[in-house]
DNA sequence: CTGTTAGCGCCTTCAG
DNA sequence: CTGAAGGCGCTAACAG
């Protein structure tokens, strides 16, 4: 590999001149640059950034913890968060927590030890542990997703998106509307839209029956079997059911159609993200739109002005969302 | 930051000694061994892979470039290569090619400046400009989804897949086929799928008609505008349509039931690619599954072979398919 | 078993 | 306008 001494020695020059042509700083005869410029042109030099990061303690490289890769979610937020860095001359790596604490906190101390200048995360929980990897980190991080306390975050507004579409249901005239959520270590999925959709019943003076609030994993599988747990364990059968995933509510589907349970005549079907398949689904599916990669943008900038600015103040942006009420809710 | 020289000195010993525990290289008396940990933990101190990198010329790290980040395909494959890759200690930077071949060199370039180990390329065209770009390079590539010549590749069986595709439309005893196909730039799936078509009509002694072919662009809307050309301009109307993707598929589907067409009974339907939504619409789609994710840790593990042995020689590794007949083809 | 020495490829003072 | 010298953090001979 030809090294930037080689390019000295055939331009006839010093490395510090290279060095010069090479980033534009100080001041080169025209003569010299072209030298130079012939030379790198001829032996097709490329300058090693990881030495220049070893110098200049700078990589240029942000780091991505996903936490599963082909996710349609993870991959628009990517997208998202690409779009900035690539604009601003950072690459992007990327780590797979695989849906699992540990693996996160092994991922950000894995970055932290190839030196990237900064750290997206996408969380999943707000575990202590967690926390405090964090914090020991020496490596700005940002978070997307969760509101994790004491660093920079882009979040969705979960609790009023599941309550405003709690409320759409209900203006339909439902009145009997089963929920499948997920565990609740998943603090924005998990707890903050279980919590509008249960105060969104409560303001109409409304009670969840036994049986017809239940959790799913993220599957279309666990949704299925959530919307029959639901309809066998329920006295009164359900007018609708909010899932707070598009795929568990399209599992629900499935399972209604399989019953010969009429949606949205009987039953009605919501769910939230504006997956893909929620618009191509029968009925077509009522859903809230996160706007995924608007946020993977905005965390990204957040990140970078964080780099920047050198600053320590924490900062809170709280994503809009937009309520797509599709065939499946009449 | 905290360097091994700190940590030598607190521990009182040399950086030679801290760097034997680090790696577990060499022999280090279990006294020394012990005081390097302690103050490791004290300090929380995490070695450079950045500096171990310049030194030793290998990075552990795989460059991806993906023709779009959001794409079902791409995060299926990246999520297999991940697998490979995450097993054998090596972390993956992506880079998007945005679908441009300039974009693609660009790319190539930018991977080498950063010294990665490898570069993994999901190839979307042949060009010339790229082969010269590729053999430039000074760092091993191996591709994924072109068979491009004088490096190695994982390819799917394009050519017969659509062939046995097209072959199982006429056994159904379809035999107006139209087809949706892509620009030709894109080898594997402008030309390979589209002369896989072509000569499974042939061997039946079938011409398609003026007008039944068609091209779109990989969306969703192409292949309803597609379907459309083929509606309007073909004298007979095809009883089958196979579409070169899911989307194309899903776009063409969509036209056949704004118009009333009913679908399969009046003409159906079939793509490639197995997506989610080909589960999902309806009817269901028929499809064929490549395997994405198989495909991606083939091509992982095929460039982590070529590293460990260093030898020169070509290899192209024929991925197989498996044909999904559902609902849309009856 | 351990330390000394020498660089990996680059940038950055500091003197010319 | 240009070069020499030093060092980023680490590992790899080579002597002890």
């Amino acid at each position: 590999m030809v090294t930037i001494r080689d390019i000295a020695s055939l331009a006839g020059v010093s490395r510090t001149t290279v060095s010069r042509v090479l980033n534009g700083s100080g001041y080169v005869s025209e003569q010299a640059r072209k030298r130079v410029m012939e030379v790198i042109e001829e032996t097709g030099y490329v300058p090693s950034e990881q030495a220049k990061a070893l110098r200049t303690k700078k990589s240029n490289v942000i780091g991505v913890i996903l936490p599963k890769i082909s996710t349609e979610t993870a991959s628009r937020v990517a997208d998202g968060i690409d779009t900035v860095l690539n604009r601003e001359g950072y690459q992007m790596i990327l780590a797979n927590a695989k849906l699992k604490v540990e693996k996160e906190i092994e991922q950000l101390k894995l970055l932290e030890s190839r030196r990237v200048d900064g750290i997206i995360l996408l969380a999943t929980n707000k575990e202590d542990r967690l926390l405090k990897a964090i914090e020991s980190l020496s490596v700005p991080v940002v978070a997307l997703g969760q509101d994790l306390p004491s660093i920079s975050s882009v979040i969705y507004d979960d609790y009023h998106a599941a309550r405003e579409m709690t409320e759409a249901i209900l203006k339909k005239g439902r009145n009997r509307i089963g929920f499948i959520g997920v565990y609740e270590s998943d603090h924005a999925v998990g707890v903050l839209r279980k919590q509008g959709y249960l105060d969104a019943l409560e303001a109409e003076g409304k009670t969840p029956e036994e049986g017809w609030i239940q959790k799913g994993d993220f599957t279309a599988e666990s949704g299925y079997r959530a919307m029959k747990s639901i309809w066998e364990s329920a006295d009164r059968k359900p007018d609708a059911v909010f899932a707070v995933t598009d795929r568990l509510a399209v599992g629900a589907l499935e399972y209604l159609r399989a019953i010969g349970v009429k949606t949205p005549e009987e039953t009605a079907v919501a769910g939230i993200g504006n997956s893909e398949i929620s618009k191509y689904v029968t009925p077509s599916l009522s859903t809230v739109d996160y706007n995924n990669e608007e946020a993977g943008m905005r965390t990204a900038e957040l990140l970078l002005e964080r780099l920047n600015s050198s600053g320590e103040n924490r900062e809170k942006i709280v994503m809009g969302y937009r309520l797509l009420i599709r065939d499946s809710l009449r």
